[in-house]
DNA sequence: GTCTATAGCCTGATAGAC
DNA sequence: GTCTATCAGGCTATAGAC
């Protein structure tokens, strides 16, 4: 299956070029280059541009779902949070570089009205819908409000982070929501 | 002074159409045609697309200080960044459909390495600097830290209620930063 | 299945008429 | 000063050779 190694390895790059160039910087040619990939050859496992967005887009949801499956191995709810929270700040130098993978895709996608704006928000909600239920797993009050606290802390300190090209933002943010999360 | 007239409609033009479809999807004869102006036209006013893209933040940081300008006659700091707090939540209806201004174009800008990304970071300055400003007359200990917190969760939330397409979360968001500058 | 060459379109920018 | 016509370049996507 040469093809499908091919596939994964072009689905790779573009989840990386697409993150650091944006997407409308970005051409077929970059994510081919990245990849190792004749240009014209990636029409052949990607009929459009969008589609390896869209694909992009897949692997971002693929290693949000493999860091909470990570999570979930500890017992405590409480401490899943705060690892999330580690990881995050274990990021800060990407954050500062070009942002939340996530959070830059879904702000250029949105500036669109095809279908590719509204998938971008719903791999926001996978985040917020597994931190919305180590919240109510804590008994806690209005879990879907503190995830949506949580997750844009989140968005912010790497939008700020990243506009102000300074990562310290992350840390001084991260140990800001680790008492938060101890308060709460 | 036809011409000046003509420059400053140019600009306000940019300025919106910029924020709504961004910046690489935005072409110079969508900007003229908001604007009124024959496309070719707009290079008499603007040598480049990066001058007009220049001049639109600059549009935006006017009206940055036109708002702070504003909350300044208030007597009480604390005051002031409730009301800054406050034309957020005005603002959700745009939020929720183009994110906030200022952030979305910094995320567009941070992902060049021309000069033009710098720029972004200067007017989310102008921000953090006044409401940096508000805690420290206050007599807050790190102020400049609590404006991150505070610009950083405006960040967020207009990035989540864009992402989701939902108002509601600007709402909630705004009524704990209002009980957070009560606290505080 | 894999890759090359190229078509066709759109965009930023300019030259020059008025 | 103002505007039109147009160019040059780069992009996505395809047709078809291997």
């Amino acid at each position: 299956m040469r093809g499908e190694q091919k596939r994964r390895l072009l689905m790779a790059a573009a989840a990386r070029v697409l993150h650091e160039q944006g997407v409308e910087r970005t051409t077929i040619a970059d994510i081919a280059e990245a990849a190792g990939v004749p240009t014209g050859n990636v029409y052949y496992y990607f009929k459009t541009k969008d589609d390896l967005v869209r694909a992009a887009l897949g692997e971002h949801a693929a290693h949000l779902a493999a860091l909470t499956a990570e999570l979930d191995a500890l017992p405590d709810p409480r401490e899943r949070l705060k690892a999330l929270v580690a990881s995050w700040v274990g990021q800060r130098e990407v954050a500062a570089r070009y942002g939340c993978p996530t959070g830059t895709l879904a702000v250029e996608l949105d500036k669109r009205d095809d279908g590719l704006d509204a998938e971008a928000g719903r791999v926001v909600r996978l985040l917020l819908d597994w931190a919305a239920a180590q919240f109510r797993a804590l008994g806690l009050p209005d879990p879907d409000g503190l995830a949506i606290t949580l997750v844009g802390a989140y968005q912010g300190m790497s939008l700020l982070a990243n506009a102000l090209r300074d990562p310290s933002v992350v840390d001084r943010e991260g140990d800001r929501l680790h008492r938060w999360l101890d308060d709460l």
